[in-house]
DNA sequence: GTCGTGAGTTGGAAATTCAAACCCTCCCGT
DNA sequence: ACGGGAGGGTTTGAATTTCCAACTCACGAC
């Protein structure tokens, strides 16, 4: 019989959330892949009140997720940006907004679109680093590496 | 010059995130995903207080991510299982899973690993659809569709 | 009958969020 | 020198949420 665990599963996914899963931190995270990194643009275009907004870069830049970057000294002026991992986390943006667009307007009307450098619109495929094929459900097999978690078989729905 | 917008920028991202940004759905998402769909599994499985899970399967089954299955007449026992937009939303929790897989986890010693249908072990990449490339960060232009929303130019860090 | 299981609900204390106001440093025009 | 204004926050107190433990209700098993 497997184990009657205490705490909950271990999983880079709620580690993950831990860090960027609090109200508007993903949003921030989005304006300042846009290139919108001041404060008060930041304050504007998520909607997160002054003193949150604070808290949560605070724990983006502890978490080398932002950087603070000087724009101008005397006054002394900062900008946020992404740092190397803040970017990485866009594959995340993409495929919350790819899903956003399609099933949150069923008019049609996107608030954003994204041109890809192919000359194309971008939409998001996640696909398989191995073989490229596109990720389905059914083809993916969880394998859970502690010991007491299981999966439970079929999830479709 | 442009609008003072008063309320954040209209955006897909924010509109999902309103409905499974909030704290535990996507690990909700993730756990019914994976099959374990019964309440006490729930509750086991991700943390959440029993009020609190109670009160994010409500919204999630409502807002058409998550569909309650019987799975036994007398004594009436429910399984929540994900609908296909639940579904559509792994993308998500493949690239969250992957980031954390990567920046949280210094040793490599990864909780869960996927196997895909291809034989080999599953990591996601985002493409275009378009033409198949990787997303890069430099290669993708925003363009607001709404008008006195902009984006500030270079975006890299 | 009493115990155990599954799926929640209830009640109150603790932690977060919110909005508005405030503060500080500098730059500018007069 | 003085009065704005902008940028980047902090403070304060009220309104929400979260958390946790305990409780309920419906059954089935012993």
């Amino acid at each position: 019989m497997a184990a009657a665990p205490k705490d909950p599963r271990p999983c880079s996914i709620a580690d993950a959330l831990a860090l960027v899963g609090e109200k508007y931190s993903l949003l921030v995270l989005r304006e300042v892949c846009l290139g919108n990194g001041r404060f008060d643009q930041l304050v504007r275009n998520t909607g997160a009140p002054r003193d949150v907004l604070a808290t949560r870069l605070r724990r983006l830049v502890d978490a080398g997720i932002l950087a603070k970057h000087l724009y101008s000294e005397r006054p002394q002026r900062f900008e946020y940006r992404p740092t190397r991992a803040g970017l990485e986390l866009e594959p995340v943006l993409l495929t919350l907004k790819d899903w956003g667009d399609r099933h949150l307007r069923p008019d049609g009307d996107l608030p954003m679109v994204l041109d890809h450098g192919c000359g194309d619109t971008f939409v998001p495929v996640v696909t398989c680093r191995a073989c490229g094929g596109e990720a389905r459900h059914e083809e993916l097999t969880p394998r859970p590496q502690t010991p007491g978690w299981t999966v439970s078989g079929p999830t479709a729905a």
